[in-house]
This record gives structure tokens, sequence and C-alpha cells, in this order.
DNA sequence: TTTGTAAATAGTAACTATTCCTATTTAATT
DNA sequence: AATTAAATAGGAATAGTTACTATTTACAAA
């Protein structure tokens, strides 16, 4: 793939943060260091930088989100303000379970814990 | 509330599918039944609906579906063709390592397992 | 039963997030 | 420096959803 600068400055916004943000975020990040910079760009991108593995798409209800923590993760969110904290929990289930039971191959899992964070208990 | 026949459609339609449909599915189904009903009443009464506890929203990666069951449960998707599978699983967590270690009050949890359904392995 | 009313609807316009299109620019190779 | 294919800017198009408004309907009171 060939370098661009635009998909530089996209990847270095994303991992710099721990906001989570979304594409309209990152495109008004983007352009205080390139005026210009067309919202295709971002979003053509963020789909790319996806795709080669360097962010992570999270799917957060109906908003798209992005994260430079591409660790397998999973998030609590507070049903207040909606912000989006990073854990290390890890999700135990049985799988022998789900095999038997749904005949299904487990690969994967994405978690959310909605809760109230610190500010808003 | 005032009884509305659409409304009592979209349910039913909603309450008889495990298939988890998405509001545009809902709308031809209930075409079906009411020949002129409006897209813009299915999703005021798929907002009505779930407020009112009767259908449950899932967020599924970046597509909205309803789904008749209202219990709290967890969903198997298919990375191969998106089929969605009721759980009974039970998610345990260590409750009191949360409250402490990210100062977060847990209320609720959602989740995915992703991998093979049997038609996919 | 009619009548009054506020709620709900149909049909359409508007809006938002995302993707697509194309002429131009740019990175990388020769 | 010249060549070329990939990437971009800017804008048009699309999809999913919400908003608007004139009309219809449920239902309560006369």
């Amino acid at each position: 793939m060939r370098y661009s600068h635009q998909r530089e400055v996209i990847r270095e916004i994303i991992c710099s943060t721990k906001s989570h943000p979304t594409a309209d975020w990152v495109y008004s990040e983007a352009k205080k260091k390139i005026d210009n910079i067309s919202l295709g760009t971002v979003y053509r991108n963020l789909k790319t930088l996806e795709e080669i593995g360097s962010i992570q798409i999270i799917y957060d209800e109906n908003l798209i989100r992005y994260d430079g923590n591409t660790e397998e993760h999973h998030h609590l969110k507070c049903s207040e303000c909606g912000v989006l904290i990073d854990t290390n929990i890890k999700s135990n289930f049985d799988e022998k379970d789900i095999v038997s039971k749904y005949n299904f191959k487990p690969e994967k899992t994405k978690f959310f814990i909605i809760g109230k964070c610190n500010k808003h208990k």
C-alpha cells in the first residue's frame, strides 16, 4: 500500500485518544492538520486502517466509533453519559456448552456492560 | 395509550418470528396486512413498542433489528451468514472487580458471541 | 347515536451518515 | 525528469430514519 499523509494523520488521531471517536470527530480533528481534507478520505481510510488491523471498529448502539486499541477487549458503557471505558475483563462462558447446546463454534466475543460511571452513580 | 390497529399488527409480526427482523422487513410484512401502511408508522410504533417494553431493540453491528423476546438474553452471531441465535447463557463476570477496579456500577450486559453456526463450520 | 377531541396515520419532505464518482494530485518507480 | 497507478478533494448519490402536516380514527361525553 502506498504511503498517504492523510492516512497517517487519521491513524495518529485515533491512536492518541481513548475517547473512541466517531468518523465526524476524526474529520474535524483531521481538518485542524490538513485544512482541505475530504470527509470521503476520512471514511475510506478508516475502512482501510480497520482492514489492515491498525484500528478497530466499535458498534456502540447506533453509533460507529473507532478505537486505536486493537487487542480484543470489552467496554463499560455509562447509561447516563454514554462514555465508553476500556476493560481487560475476560469473558468466561462455557464454550463446550455453546458448542453442544447451540451447535455453534465460538470465535470471539464482544460485550458491553451497561451501568453507571463514577460521575453518574 | 390509544389502541391502534397498525401498532397491533406490527407487534404481532415481531412477536411471531425469531428472525430478529429489521424495520424494513417489518414494513414489508405489515404491508401484506395493511396495504397502505406508512413506513413512518412502522418506525414510530417500533419506537413506542420498545418504550413500553413490548419489544427489544438489538444493535447488530450497523444494523438495527427488533426482537419480541423481552427477557435479558444474549446472542450468537454467525460470522459467515449473519444469523442471530437467541441464547440463555448467563454472563458471569466479577461484579465486585468492576466496581472496584473501574469505579463503575454494572446494571445489565449485552453480549455477542461471534463464530460459526451449524451451517457454516 | 351523534358530536367533539386529541391521538394516530398516510404520504411526503427533510435530514444524517456513509458511500460513490471523477477530475486532479501525489507517491513511487524508471 | 517522465511515467503511472494509487490516493485525494469535492461534490453527488444513496440508505436509513425522523419530521411535518392534512386527514382519519378511537373513544369519551352529551
